[in-house]
RNA sequence: GGGCGCUUAGCUCAGUUGGUCAGAGCGCCGCCCUUACAAGGCGGAGGUCACAAGUUCGAGCCUUGUAGCGCCCA
C-alpha cells in the first residue's frame, strides 16, 4: 500500500465494478422490505454545483445505508426538460448561428431543441456517476420521455374533467425575456432604489388639478382613472369630477376607493386596470376601461401615442418624464425604495400583463396535502418547514399552468377551427385533425415534475415497480422548492393515487461562501466540484460536506474545510496500512469474542465501537447526517487510532503470543466495522480498503450487512478502568510536555495511593509505561515524594515523576496553583449547591449522590495538591 | 406588515430528555520526522453560552421581552 491515499487510483475502478456486478438496481422482491428515492431531477441545463454535490451525497448515504441492511433498493435517476431555461439556451444558441426563433416552425425549433438535449442533456447525470451516486441507472428518466408525457397529459385531462383546470382572460406575472407568463413563485421580491415621481393632472375646465405619485411613469399611458381615499378630506370635492391625461388626452374620472392608501405620496393615485394588480380589481369594482399599452416583450404597443410607440419601457419612461417636464407637468423626483418583482428565470423585471391563460383551482387539491403533513404522516426535518408549508397551502392561489413557449408538454386541447368555443380535451388527437388546431401553449414544468415520484412508473400505467416502489420512503431537496415542487407532488400523490408519495422529507442546507452569498451562477461564486474532486479526493468531498452541512441551518462553505476530510481518509488508509502490516499470512481472522478472554484494552475498544455505533445509528434515523458523521470520525481518530492502535504495538512487538493474535483478531473486526459504517459517505476507499481485509466468503462492502449492534458488549466497568487509566497517561505526559522532558528520555514513576484501584497500575504497567515513556513504576501507600520531582494528583493518587535537572520550580508551581484555584471555584459551586435544602430534597437521589462524590473527590486532591505546594515553597 | 431561523473559544460550528469541571475542526503557543500517518504525534492556552427578566432544587437548552444578523411571504 502507498503511504498516502490515491483517490483517483481507487474511484473509477470501483464504480465501474458495482455497475458490471448491478449492485444499483432494484426489482420488486416481495421478501424484502423496498426502499425508494426518486432523485430531484437536475435540469438537463444543469452542471453539477456544490448543491447537487451535498443533496446527492445525502440521498447515496441513505440509499447505501439501506442496501447495506439488506432491503430491495431503488433509487430513481433523471432530468427535467426545465421549459424557460432549456427554451432560452436554444433560442440563444440559434442566435449564435443567426437563427430567429421566430423564423423557424414549432416543429423545426423543436428539431434543435431535441438535438440541443441529445448533446448536453446527459453531461450532470455522468457527473453525478463521478460522484459515486448508486442510483439504479436503467431505471433513468427523463420528463419527456414518451410514458412521462402521457402521464402529464393524463393529468391534465383528468383534472380538467374533474372542473379543476380552467381557462381564463386575467392579469398574469408577464416575463419579457421569455415573452411567458409565469407562476407566483417564479416571481423573486427585490429591493431597489428608484424614484417616486410626482404628477400634475389638470382638471378638465379648470385651472386646478391634482397630483398623482408613481414608481413607474411609464404606465401612465394606460391610465384610465384617478384615485382618493373616501374619507380623505383632502379630494372629497374632487370625486366624480374628470381630468385630463397628460401627453395622452385621455378623460379620467377621479373615483374613491377604500383600497387607495391616503399616506402614500400625495394620497391620490393613478390607476392602471391593465398594468396592476390592484389597479385591476379597482377597474373591476368601477368598471373602469382596461388599456393595455404594452407588447409581449414590454415595448410600448399602439394603443400609446405614436411618440412612444415601439420604445423599450426603459426609454419609454426617460420619454415619458422628459416630456412632462416639458410641458410643466412635473412637479418633483424623489429617491424612493420599494420591491420590484423579478422573473426568476428572465432575471429582469415582470410585468403585470393581460393574456388568456390556463388555470389550476387549487383548494380541494391542497386539502389532503395540508393534512398529510399537519397530522404527521408525512414527516419534515427540520420540522420548522412544516409551519411554512401550512401557511401557503393554507393561502393557495390558483396556479397558472400554461407557458407561451415551445419546449414542453403541449396542452392537449385542441379548438375546432369553425368554432373555436368547441374544445377536445384528450391525450388523444381529435380523429379528424384537419378540423381542429391545437392550443399552442405549454405546461409550467412543475406541472409535470410534480407527478415524478408516480410518472417514472408509467403512471396511470398499472405495473407492479409502482405498487412496489410507491410510496417512497424519503425526498431530499432544498427549501427554496417546497412550494414549487414538494408541495405540489404531496398534492399530486393523493390526487391520483390516493397515498402519499414519501414518507419523509429532508431539507437540505443552503450552500453560500465565506462571506455568506449564496452560491450562485451569476455570482460566479461556486466552486467546481471537480477541481475539488482532484484536489481533496471525492470521498473527502463528500465526507467533508456532510460534516460541515448541519441540519436546517446554511453553510458557509469554504473549500479548505474539506481538508478534514481528506485528513480523515488519509488517516484512515494508514490505519489500515497499520493493520496489514501486522498481519500474519493466512491467520483465521474470525474470532469468537464470547470465547476468547479479552484484555481491557479490546473490551474498551469494542464497548466504545458499540456506543459509536448506536450513536450512528441514531444521528442518521433522525437525518443528522453531519453529527453521525462527527461520531465516526471521533470514534476512529481518537478511540481506535489515537488510543487502541497505540496500545496494540506493545503486543505487535512480541511475535507469536495467543493474545497477540486475539488483538489482530479484535483490531481488524473493529476496521472493518468502521469501513462499513463510513461507506455511505465515502463509498471508494472503504471499497478499496475492504477488498484488502476481506475474507473469501465476504462480497463487496456496498452489498455486505450493516453492522449489528450488540449491547451485551458495552460495559461501562471496562470504560471507567480505561478511563483511568487514561487520565494517569495524559497527567503524565503533561507533566512531561510541560517540563520540556526530551520524548526518547525515560522517566521513572513513584505513585503514592491508598484505594483500591491499585491492580489497575499493576496490571497494565505496560500500557502505561510503553504509552509515557516509563522506566519504572512504584507503588505504596507511605512512599515519599522524590526529590525533584513533578506531581499530578488523579482521584486517589499522587503521581510523582523525578526529573533531576529538568524540573522547574516556578513552572510546577504555576502548575498546581492553577488548578487549585480551578478546583477552589468548582468546589465552592458545588457546596453551594449541596447547601441548598431545596436541591437535596427536590433532586434526584444520584444527582445529589454524584455532586457528594464529586465533592469528596476534589477536596481529597485540594488537599493533596495543597501539601505538594507546600513542598514547593 | 406577517412568519421563520440564527447569536456558544480568534474563525467556522456541534451540543439529544434541563443534571459530570461546556465540546470539535481550523488557527495560536511549546516539544517531536517515535518503524501506520508531518494530510502526522504529544502537551498547552483560549468561553459572563447576545442581553434582560422569569419558570425550576438546577438553564447553553424551557417561557417572555430586548438588540443585532439572515431568510421566506405579502
Amino acid at each position: 500500500m502507498d503511504k498516502v491515499f490515491k483517490p483517483a487510483e481507487v474511484e473509477d475502478y470501483w464504480y465501474k465494478i458495482w455497475g458490471e456486478k448491478n449492485y444499483f438496481h432494484g426489482e420488486p422482491n416481495p421478501k424484502k422490505t423496498p426502499f425508494a428515492i426518486v432523485i430531484p431531477p437536475p435540469n438537463i441545463t444543469g452542471i453539477l454545483t456544490m448543491g447537487h454535490v451535498l443533496n446527492n451525497t445525502i440521498q447515496d448515504i441513505l440509499i447505501r445505508k439501506a442496501r447495506m441492511e439488506g432491503k430491495e433498493v431503488c433509487w430513481i435517476p433523471g432530468t427535467d426538460h426545465a421549459s424557460i431555461a432549456t427554451e432560452r439556451k436554444v433560442v440563444e444558441m440559434l442566435k449564435e448561428q443567426g437563427v430567429e426563433k421566430q423564423s423557424l416552425s414549432r416543429d423545426e425549433f423543436l428539431n434543435h431543441a431535441w438535438e440541443w438535449k441529445e448533446k448536453y442533456g446527459g453531461i450532470i447525470i455522468q457527473q453525478l456517476k463521478k460522484l459515486g451516486c448508486s442510483c439504479d441507472w436503467e431505471r433513468e428518466r427523463f420528463t419527456m420521455d414518451k410514458g412521462y408525457t402521457k402521464a402529464v397529459l393524463s393529468a391534465f385531462v383528468k383534472l380538467y374533467e374533474k372542473g379543476f383546470i380552467y381557462k381564463g382572460h386575467r392579469l398574469v406575472n408577464w416575463c419579457p425575456v421569455s415573452r411567458s407568463a409565469i407562476s407566483d413563485e417564479e416571481v423573486n421580491h427585490q429591493e431597489v432604489n428608484g424614484h417616486l415621481w410626482h404628477f400634475k393632472y389638470p382638471l378638465k375646465d379648470s385651472d386646478e388639478f391634482v397630483v398623482v405619485a408613481t414608481t413607474r411613469p411609464e404606465t401612465m399611458l394606460g391610465d384610465t382613472a384617478v384615485a382618493v381615499h373616501p374619507k380623505d378630506k383632502r379630494y372629497s370635492h374632487l370625486v366624480g369630477k374628470t381630468v385630463i391625461l397628460p401627453l395622452v388626452g385621455r378623460e379620467l374620472p377621479v373615483i374613491a376607493d377604500n383600497h387607495v392608501d391616503p399616506e402614500f405620496g400625495t394620497g391620490c393615485v393613478k390607476v392602471t386596470p391593465a398594468h396592476d394588480p390592484n389597479d385591476f380589481s379597482m377597474g373591476e369594482r368601477h368598471g373602469l376601461e382596461l388599456v393595455s399599452i404594452m407588447n409581449e416583450d414590454a415595448s410600448i404597443n399602439d394603443n400609446a401615442p405614436d411618440a412612444y410607440q415601439n420604445l423599450s419601457r426603459d426609454d419609454a419612461r426617460k420619454t415619458v418624464v422628459k416630456d412632462l417636464e416639458e410641458q410643466d407637468f412635473l412637479v418633483k423626483t424623489e429617491d424612493y425604495v420599494h420591491k420590484v418583482g423579478y422573473s426568476e428565470r428572465g432575471q429582469v423585471p415582470i410585468e403585470f400583463y393581460m393574456s388568456e391563460q390556463w388555470f389550476m383551482k387549487m383548494g380541494e387539491l391542497a386539502k389532503p396535502a395540508l393534512h398529510a403533513v399537519a397530522d404527521g404522516k408525512i414527516k419534515f426535518h427540520p420540522e420548522y418547514w412544516v409551519k411554512t408549508y401550512k401557511h401557503w397551502m393554507e393561502n393557495i392561489k390558483d396556479w397558472c399552468i400554461s407557458r407561451q413557449l415551445w419546449w414542453g408538454h403541449q396542452i392537449p386541447v385542441w379548438y375546432h377551427k369553425e368554432d373555436p368555443q368547441k374544445m377536445h380535451v384528450s391525450i388523444e388527437s381529435p380523429e379528424d385533425p384537419e378540423n381542429w388546431y391545437r392550443d399552442p401553449d405549454v405546461l409550467d414544468t412543475w406541472a409535470s415534475s410534480w407527478l415524478w415520484p408516480l410518472a417514472v412508473h408509467d403512471w396511470p400505467e398499472e405495473s407492479a415497480d409502482l405498487d412496489y416502489f410507491y410510496p417512497t420512503d424519503v425526498l431530499v431537496t432544498g427549501p427554496d422548492i417546497i412550494f414549487f415542487w414538494v408541495a405540489r407532488m404531496i398534492m399530486a400523490g393523493y390526487e391520483f393515487k390516493s397515498d402519499l408519495p414519501f414518507k419523509d422529507v429532508y431539507f437540505t442546507s443552503i450552500l453560500r461562501d465565506k462571506t455568506g452569498r449564496k452560491f450562485s451562477k451569476s455570482l460566479g461564486n461556486s466552486p467546481d466540484p471537480f477541481e475539488l474532486f482532484d484536489e481533496y479526493g471525492t470521498d473527502a468531498v463528500r465526507f467533508g460536506t456532510m460534516l460541515m452541512a448541519p441540519q436546517g441551518l446554511d453553510v458557509l462553505f469554504s473549500s479548505n474545510r474539506l481538508e478534514v476530510g481528506r485528513n480523515f481518509m488519509n488517516k484512515l488508509w494508514n490505519a489500515s496500512r497499520f493493520v496489514l502490516m501486522n498481519l500474519k499470512d493466512g491467520q483465521a481472522l474470525d474470532i469468537d469474542f464470547a470465547k476468547e478472554k479479552l484484555g481491557l484494552p479490546e473490551q474498551w475498544i469494542l464497548s466504545k465501537m458499540q456506543k459509536s455505533i448506536q450513536a450512528y445509528n441514531r444521528q442518521l434515523e433522525r437525518f443528522h447526517f453531519n453529527e453521525a458523521a462527527k461520531v465516526l470520525y471521533d470514534f476512529t481518530w481518537n478511540d481506535f487510532c489515537d488510543w487502541y492502535i497505540e496500545i496494540t504495538k506493545i503486543h505487535f512487538r512480541e511475535k507469536d503470543s495467543r493474545e497477540g493474535d486475539v488483538v489482530r483478531g479484535v483490531i481488524v473486526h473493529v476496521l472493518k466495522t468502521i469501513l462499513a459504517l463510513l461507506h455511505p459517505y465515502a463509498p471508494f476507499i472503504t471499497e478499496e480498503l475492504w477488498s484488502q481485509f476481506k475474507a473469501e466468503k465476504d462480497l463487496e462492502l456496498i452489498v455486505s450487512p450493516w453492522p449489528d449492534y450488540h449491547p451485551g458488549l458495552v460495559d461501562s466497568k471496562t470504560e471507567k478502568t480505561m478511563g483511568f487509566l487514561q487520565d494517569i497517561i495524559i497527567a503524565v505526559r503533561t507533566i512531561r510536555g510541560q517540563m520540556n522532558v526530551p520524548p526518547g528520555k525515560k522517566a521513572d514513576m513513584v505513585v503514592r495511593m491508598h484505594g483500591a484501584s491499585k491492580f489497575v497500575l499493576e496490571k497494565y504497567d505496560g500500557v502505561i509505561k510503553n504509552l509515557c515513556g516509563i522506566r519504572e513504576i512504584s507503588i505504596g501507600e507511605s512512599l515519599d515524594k522524590p526529590p525533584h520531582s513533578a506531581v499530578a494528583v488523579i482521584r486517589d493518587m499522587e503521581i510523582f515523576i523525578p526529573l533531576e535537572g529538568l524540573i522547574d520550580v516556578v513552572l510546577e508551581q504555576e502548575r498546581l496553583e492553577k488548578r487549585k484555584t480551578d478546583l477552589k471555584v468548582y468546589i465552592s459551586n458545588i457546596q453551594k449547591k449541596l447547601s441548598k435544602r431545596d436541591f437535596l430534597s427536590r433532586a434526584p437521589k444520584e444527582v445529589v449522590e454524584r455532586e457528594e462524590k464529586k465533592l469528596i473527590e476534589m477536596n481529597n486532591e485540594l488537599k493533596m495538591l495543597t501539601i505538594n505546594l507546600e513542598m514547593l515553597q
